[in-house]
RNA sequence: GGGUCGCUAGCUCAAUUCGGCAGAGCAACGGACUCUUAAUCCGCAGGUUCGGGGUUCAAGUCCCCGGCGACCCA
């Protein structure tokens, strides 16, 4: 059901000029709205150096006013990263010793490392690295000290620690102390040392953990010069495990007066600058552990989208749909149009495709029987990249036996109102810059509707197909030949109505002849019974009564055989187990297909999918 | 695919129309300092200006080619 629309699709961010149109048939299986240009922003200025929180200073203020200013937008600060730590969520917090993957690095399924047959070459870029290292006088220096601490008979890299308490609980438990209180409580902490202020006899360590920070109260009174000295050597970056008193300063800073202190790991290069942080945007996505480091944004948006598809497995877990895992690769890509990246199994001597979509397996299952299935992934599809494409993405695909695109509709409503609700605390959110409402009940509106209101005067399939034509042609759009009334009905769509979508809405009822995996609408034969929900300019949803009767389905992979066969590489390959599958009857079914990455933006508020992504698609780096 | 902008010290940024000794803050390094919160103060260092080529007495700056990124457009 998915079919890639939530991915090629629409997905278009507010802009102010219709003139830009979309090009046509990116996605003609599914997709009425095959824009790979979406998510275009208006008015952005230069963005060098921009920051997901300097963005949203950027955005134009008329348009904050067109949707009622920011005055309504919603506070989110209970729900920061610190907060949603303390549940446990935070994905690093698990604590895993080596131990726990005994077989790290002795798998055997990567057949095609890029080794060098030559042991030199590759000892030689070693040597290089190393040598890198030493060139610069601040890494020089911190190689020296690593030698120092050998020479002095200590480890430089421990190898475990015993840690008794994590930032974010000491805070909570202790934070409303009065100035200069001694607790008599003594904990152990850990963590990356931030920066140091130093007094001569007294320093103010701050030590990040994967809670937060808390304060190091390190006193030559407390330590004794020896290890007050060593503690010195200490630079910004060293992981360090400290024993102390919980106490609070003078100024009323909860801090750990250290008793005895280790160190954990020695960091070799200096950290980002304390106070500008890591503003580089291709560094921030190129070695996203610098920006984890000094960014709290990039560490929130990183558990917030953790908390999301918690959520969102809950969601359909809670009501009886067995997640599943289907193949990735395959020995053809199917469920969407799209191109795939294309691979080879050595021992089979097959090509194969990593997947496009997960829908036709899904549905197979349905088939056997698991009448409510999801399957929550990646996949994968070789095209371009901007703000809202990534060649890897993910997707939830959901399918349940007996319901249709109303029954899917109700369940959205009830889906992304309670992700909405664990990911901000509200169903009340800002999307850049302006308020959207994601309470259910939505609108809904048939795309005819739509259309007619964006134009002012009725149409529909009693137009003439020359009537269309024209009225296509003086809305900027150029139809193509082939293009029948489904088709230009879809496009008007899309360049008229699409771009104004901003609180949420179904838009329903789509064009048979744009929407070949969909099941013919039972009031009217030139429509199916599909969905797309848009919210905040984004398509994060599209939805059909599956189409489940296979002499149709035969129909429609065999015009696609056709467009195939003219050339076009993105046409759907003809799936003949798929098919016959659907010949042994496959039960009436409502499935969905949501566009993940795309609801993380739109709850976490940022406007480039990059920025959702811990590490997302970058060409190598080279020189 | 096209256009525009960007790439300067470890980081964040300067370098004046029209080419004239490449600087600052932070970090580092040396020193002072027992209550800081971007600590403060004194001192000292730190550069293949993304890579290559060209013009010029002289190039971070102008021209050409290339790399990577951001944005806009197809």
């Amino acid at each position: 059901m998915f079919c890639g629309r939530t991915r090629t699709d629409s997905c278009r961010l507010p802009r102010r000029s219709r003139s830009r149109l979309c090009d046509a048939g990116r996605c003609r299986f599914g997709g009425t709205s095959p824009s790979p240009r979406a998510g275009r922003l208006p008015g952005r200025g230069s963005s060098r150096g921009e920051h997901p929180v300097d963005r949203q200073r950027v955005l134009p203020r008329d348009l904050r006013r067109h949707r009622g200013g920011p005055g309504e937008s919603v506070g989110r600060s209970e729900h920061s990263v610190w907060g949603q730590i303390a549940f446990g969520i935070w994905p690093w917090a698990t604590g895993r010793s080596p131990a726990d993957c005994p077989t790290a690095g002795t798998s055997d399924w990567v057949p095609s490392l890029p080794m060098t047959d030559d042991p030199t070459k590759r000892e030689d870029a070693e040597v290089s690295d190393d040598a890198g290292l030493a060139a610069h006088p601040i890494t020089a220096r911190r190689l020296e000290k690593l030698g120092e601490i050998r020479a002095a008979g200590g480890e430089p890299y421990a190898y475990r620690f015993d840690r008794t308490a994590l930032a974010v609980d000491l805070h909570a438990e202790y934070g409303d102390l009065e100035p200069g209180v001694e607790t008599g409580n003594t904990v152990a902490v850990a963590g990356r040392v931030l920066n140091i202020r130093s007094f001569g006899k007294l320093m103010f360590p701050v030590v990040l953990d994967r809670t937060g920070r808390i304060q190091l109260f390190v006193a030559r009174d407390t330590l004794g010069q020896e290890e007050f000295d060593r503690f010195a050597e200490i630079d910004a970056g060293d992981w360090i495990g400290a024993e102390g008193e919980i106490v609070t300063t003078k100024k009323g800073e909860l801090s750990i007066r250290v008793q005895s202190w280790t160190l954990l790991s020695k960091s070799l290069r200096p950290l980002p600058e304390k106070w500008h942080g890591l503003k580089d945007v291709e560094r921030r996505y190129r070695q996203r552990y610098l920006d984890l480091i000094s960014s709290e944004q990039a560490r929130d948006v990183a558990l917030t989208r953790v908390r999301i598809i918690a959520e969102l497995r809950k969601q359909f877990t809670d009501r009886g749909y067995v997640e599943v895992e289907t193949p990735v690769l395959q020995s053809q890509a199917g469920g969407a149009l799209a191109r795939p990246f294309a691979t080879h199994h050595n021992v089979l001597d097959v090509d194969m495709y990593l997947r496009i979509a997960t829908e036709l397996h899904l549905k197979r299952l349905v088939v056997g029987g698991i009448e409510r299935v999801f399957e929550l992934g990646r996949i994968f599809r070789n095209e371009g990249v901007d703000t809202t494409h990534n060649p890897e993405f993910t997707t939830l695909e959901a399918y349940e036996a007996f319901a249709d695109y109303g029954d899917i509709m109700e369940l959205m409503e009830q889906v992304i109102g309670a992700v909405a609700e664990a990911a901000t605390g509200s169903s009340l959110i800002e999307f850049n810059g302006m308020p959207i409402d994601l309470t259910p009940p939505y609108r809904r509106a048939t795309l005819l509707d739509l259309l007619a209101e964006a134009i002012g005067q009725p149409v529909g399939f009693d137009w003439s197909l020359e009537q269309l034509r024209e009225l296509a042609a003086g809305r900027g759009i150029t139809p193509e030949d082939g293009w029948g009334k489904g088709k230009l009905i879809a496009e008007l769509y899309e360049h008229l109505v699409e771009p104004d979508l901003w609180d949420p809405i179904f838009v329903i009822d789509h064009p048979k002849e744009t929407s070949p995996l969909a099941r013919i609408h039972r009031n009217d034969p030139n429509l199916t019974e599909r969905f797309e929900l848009f919210a905040g300019g984004m398509e994060l949803c599209n939805a059909f009564s599956e189409l489940i009767d296979p002499i149709d389905q035969r129909d429609r992979f065999e015009q696609q055989a056709l467009a195939r066969a003219a050339g076009d590489d993105e046409a759907h390959p003809i799936d003949e187990d798929f098919v016959r599958a659907l010949e042994y009857g496959m039960p009436p079914t409502g499935g969905l297909g949501i566009g993940v990455d795309r609801l993380v933006m739109l709850l976490t508020n940022q406007t480039t999918i990059r920025e959702v992504l811990l590490f997302p698609h970058l060409r190598p780096e080279q020189n």
